[in-house]
DNA sequence: TTCAATTGTTTTAAGCTTAAAATATTGTGA
DNA sequence: TCACAATATTTTAAGCTTAAAACAATTGAA
């Protein structure tokens, strides 16, 4: 289960976070070096875009895409549980888009605990404008890629990801033991 | 290294990062969300093992990596540009990398700008035994998929990769304008 | 030679991230 | 009611990351 051969080494491409891949390695860490480097690259673009077009960042994004599809103040906690980040992450976000004038702040009046987060006007006017701009990055992105490879990636990536939670299963079960 | 999602729902393929993508959505976010959720699950794995088990980080065993393959002292410019990250970040890994005994810092006697990083005795074997570690990781959390899907994958991958630098190509050379 | 540009590194300021501690509030069982 | 557990949020400490400023040393050209 080892002795996966590398198909196409075309490689004049040993750049980028793959550089690091040795002769002997297994096809296991090629694959995931490479999904880190498509990864990065897409990343690192969207990010520099968002920095250069709207002055944000993708964490701020993600708040205000929440909130705007939420439709209704959302607590913090549940920003938190959302976007799978930690409560104090969430606290920080929110005091700089405060700070922005993309979202409010309010104690929710029936437990003065909760803060309830809101998009402001601005808020959600930015966000429609940059969601648009995200799309077409992410687009032009993968335009060489077919409508049938787009697929086959798609497919694959979907077996990839049940291959890691079934190995994070076993992992958990081991540890319980 | 996130985006637009929703949330915390059991549902098979709606699940991870990929939950916030719309009806609407084109295949484009689709895989791109995909290929995040992948590349995280992933990551995050390695990173919480590697805490568990050798209490370090993924920069700190990327640093001993490239020392280790390289064989010979490297300057820290050169740890620089190998790992894509800035100068600076490298002086803080290295900082923490030598506190723990890891790694030395020695002038260089041709250029006194130069600092000379060199891997310890115990870094390297600490490297060695990270290293196998983390390729058992890899592997396991890849170990579903057949030999003909990853090379598919690492074929599409390569595919995406290009489309990508194409992309990026061709919006520097507008920004040229 | 001398001084200005270049190069290598560190420092600083800012932001993202987490885990854990601290706060504040609510809910609950005796 | 009262004390204690649970919940929601913020704060803190630590680490990663970058860009830009600051420093130090070297190089090169007049």
């Amino acid at each position: 289960m080892n002795n996966i051969r590398v198909q196409d080494r075309p490689d004049p491409d040993r750049s980028d976070y793959e550089s690091g891949v040795q002769l002997e390695d297994g096809m296991e860490l090629r694959v995931w070096l490479r999904l880190l480097t498509c990864t990065n690259l897409l990343d690192n673009e969207v990010r520099t875009r968002l920095k250069s077009t709207a002055d944000t960042t993708l964490p701020r994004f993600d708040i205000l895409a929440q909130l705007e599809r939420h439709d209704g103040p959302m607590s913090m906690g549940e920003l938190s549980k959302r976007l799978m980040v930690s409560n104090g992450n969430v606290t920080g976000l929110v005091d700089r888009l405060a700070g922005e004038g993309m979202v409010t702040r309010m104690p929710s009046p029936n437990d003065r605990r909760v803060q309830m987060v809101s998009l402001t006007p601005e808020g959600s006017k930015s966000f429609t404008k940059i969601a648009e701009d995200h799309r077409l990055w992410v687009g032009d992105m993968m335009a060489n890629l077919s409508a049938e490879e787009m697929n086959a990636l798609y497919g694959l990536l979907a077996r990839l990801k049940e291959s890691i939670h079934n190995a994070e299963r076993e992992n958990s079960l081991e540890a319980a033991e």
